[in-house]
DNA sequence: TTTGTTGCGCAACACTTGTTATGCATCCGC
DNA sequence: GCGGATGCATAACAAGTGTTGCGCAACAAA
């Protein structure tokens, strides 16, 4: 009755997430999306109305890798370092989808830094409150430290070149996890001096 | 011999920093900053060829307005501590220069996050040297935790509804601040607990 | 007052965007 | 086979961008 469909809808999305991979959100027009299928715009309106639903979606796709990636994070051996791993691991490798999640703004697209913000505290709560017997609000605190470190950092290397080394940003990661964990469990000695830590982590993970 | 000239380079660049406060850059067009002034777009190239040769004047004069901050930040009692609260309130009373500066790739403007970055290193480290005696890289090393907190709380304030109130952004870069009085000065006895150092700060300060 | 220069308003050009009308070609039910 | 519903390519439209030609009118020198 009709010629089959050569185009899911799942399809455009893809083509437009790589898009953004490639040339960033605003690269993400009819026709482009469209070359990157190798087809007409005309698909991309059969199943959207406009753009931005289109771009909507892109974003909740996006922003499902994300959380793949912090979901790894938990699975390490100390969570709360992992989730920071990650979170640095996610601005290297998928540099565009972090600027689509976490630099701009709401209205943009949909969601916004807040949302993605939320998710992960909320992942990360959980698992100190789990781990290390944790109050809500502490957490929540020791979350802020963890954030502040990792936002800084990985908003450096999608916006520019990062002024510090991978290693240098582990060890400070490293430091601000290796707080925590002193904090609600015995560790052993720590040497001196606030930039000296990251040995001392090494040990603990090595327990 | 010529009809006199009504606008100067100057306004052109103030008319267009208007647009971007307001607008943000992308809405820097050549018919938006000649509304702005309230003429036609024909005076915008008489000084100009290119649009992207005026928003390169444009990154230049939201660079000054931030090195303003900046430097009356130097002023304070504290000036690593005022440094911080500076670039914050930047951040909330331009933020869309603030977008401009430090969220943008190089290439779409000039200079880059990277600019303004070592711009406020190079500040922060000879304020520390010359106050606190400290050699560069301690300084350096000092001057990235205080980066990391005022980076992150300012980006989240522009690009979305920041999660942290003022008073908690203010506790944490109190407790960074004086994270670096403590190391190089005797600073009366802090009260037990990572979260409620900005009581011991405002001591500090009052001193 | 005249004259020549030239800043600037007007309006056009080329181009890119989202979106849509048209018509071809496909392919399922018969 | 075959008819018709319909997915898709083509190409157009409108709106918005940077940029430029045209011509008026202002204004300093004569």
């Amino acid at each position: 009755m009709a010629p089959k469909v050569k185009f899911q809808k799942e399809n455009i999305v893809e083509a437009a997430l790589n898009v953004v991979r490639t040339k960033g959100i605003d690269a993400v027009t009819a026709r482009e999306v469209a070359a990157e299928l190798g087809v007409s715009t005309r698909p991309i309106f059969t199943y959207y109305d406009t753009m931005e639903q289109l771009k909507a979606d892109v974003y909740e796709l996006a922003k499902s890798h994300y959380q793949d990636y912090i979901q790894r994070g938990l699975a390490w051996e100390i969570p709360f370092y992992g989730v920071g791993q990650q979170y640095l691991r996610f601005a290297r490798e998928e540099p565009e989808l972090y600027k689509l999640l976490f630099l701009t703004r709401p209205s943009e697209a949909s969601g916004g830094a807040m949302e993605a913000l939320v998710f992960t505290q909320d992942l990360v709560r959980d698992s100190l409150m789990q781990i290390y017997n944790m109050d809500a609000h502490t957490a929540d605190c020791y979350f802020r430290d963890l954030w502040l470190v990792v936002f800084s950092f990985a908003t450096l290397i999608v916006t520019d070149d990062c002024p510090y080394t991978d290693e240098e940003m582990g060890r400070v990661l490293s430091e601000v996890s290796l707080a925590v964990c002193k904090a609600y469990k015995e560790v052993p000695g720590l040497p001196e001096g606030r930039y000296d830590r990251d040995a001392a982590f090494r040990e603990l993970v090595q327990q």
